[in-house]
DNA sequence: TCAAGGGAAATTGTCGACAGGCGACAATTC
DNA sequence: GAATTGTCGCCTGTCGACAATTTCCCTTGA
């Protein structure tokens, strides 16, 4: 057994990283909104830094999906519509549905479950203080972990870039759900289907599931739409 | 109908585009091999260009996987390996099954019948002239077109990401199939069941066709392992 | 009044330079 | 002789500057 290390590894490339988690917060918070030009002159005169470090920041936005960037004109903050929405949580539901089924065909529940009901806990508390950004986080952890336990790295990459677009754009729409805590307790019929050791039953909790979101999400963005209440 | 433009218009972005094109078929030429380092400051000597375009070249490529970066060390040629190429082939299927579902669902079939039908047949000649390389191109044509014309385009992102790893390392492993033009033959299944207009039925042909590429490939990739002839 | 045209300002694409980090090897200590 | 420490060269991270492009506003003309 390997003693713990005294210290953690000093990340370098820190400048980087920060810019982009400061680009990021700026966006999941409304600071930033989507169809902002985000020019990196700016940003980099802001934050007393040359360009090269924002610039670097904004490639790893773009790839994940939370800028896009156009030829000569630089990066802007991602739009998007109820359809693009839609398509988001039609590959989310993909990625999660086998992921949860290779979970627990590789006998790898056990592993978790503790910690999956601790954080549908915490989810219940939070919803309850109406700290709604923080109880999205909690849950995308919750998800997180299923696909991370997986086993499939890959399925893993794209659900971490899936993340910080849902996470983007949930908190756009601020409260979705109607009753505090009734979501949050939903996911233990997730770990209750995990338990039960049927592959297929767990694929289906997860599917009903997602698909209970899906429907929220993309019907209220879809009402604001309607209503003319620009989101982009 | 739009007739193709006759020259690209050439942006100033096209100085990275251009070296990310001349790294990539380094790279899936087998000039540039897995493990290797790819140096910037190498680079852009070599290329008579400065470190700046080649670094945006290294980070497109780095997120379209087929380059690795490490903090003050720079880029690397990614190291593929039997289980990870699993996993890619595992979530290629996620994609495809469900992406092929969704164009017969859309009724969109008989738009793209013809085109795929001329991919096989190109497949087929390519085959049989050892032009392993142009086929796969093909091949992967012909899947692309099935993904594009699902309307998810979150599907089709997924896709070309993965695409462009598939054809790095399925251009390594050489040849993999054994009789000619077996392979491209099989892709008539594919147009039948989409014909059908069952939905489950074409996500069963999609299922079955990229089983079998996957085990193929995997195996063989499996194979080459074992015998400790490093891919690495 | 409005459309077209012509700069000036703003912003990106590219460049060369410098400082610091990392790996390899030599020097030193036990 | 093995392990640790010092040194060197190469490479990346970051910077400021310049060139090219786009954008915006203001003028001009119908």
């Amino acid at each position: 057994m390997d003693s713990e290390p005294l210290f953690e590894p000093l990340t370098r490339d820190a400048l980087t990283q920060r810019i982009a988690r400061i680009l990021t917060d700026a966006i999941v918070s409304g600071k930033l909104k989507p169809g902002d030009r985000v020019a990196e002159s700016v940003i980099a005169r802001d934050l007393g830094v040359s360009r090269a470090p924002v610039r670097e920041a904004g490639r790893l936005l773009e790839s994940a999906g939370l800028l896009v960037s156009m030829a000569n004109r630089g990066f802007f903050v991602r739009t998007i519509d109820a359809d693009d929405l839609d398509s988001l949580y039609e590959l989310r539901l993909c990625i999660e549905r086998e992921a949860t089924a290779r979970t627990v065909r590789e006998g790898r529940v056990a592993a978790i479950r503790d910690q999956l009901l601790a954080q549908i806990k915490d989810m219940v508390v939070m919803s309850e203080d109406n700290q709604l950004i923080h109880q999205i986080g909690v849950d995308l952890q919750f998800h997180r972990l299923i696909v991370e336990t997986s086993g499939n790295l890959r399925f893993l990459a794209v659900f971490d870039k899936l993340a910080s677009e849902i996470q983007a754009c949930t908190a756009l729409i601020e409260t979705v759900f109607d009753e505090p805590g009734k979501v949050a307790r939903n996911h233990l019929l997730i770990v209750e289907a995990l338990d039960s050791g049927d592959e297929d039953a767990a694929r289906a909790a997860m599917d009903y599931h997602i698909g209970v979101a899906r429907d929220a999400v993309v019907g209220h963005f879809r009402r604001l739409e309607g209503a003319g209440d620009s989101i982009v």
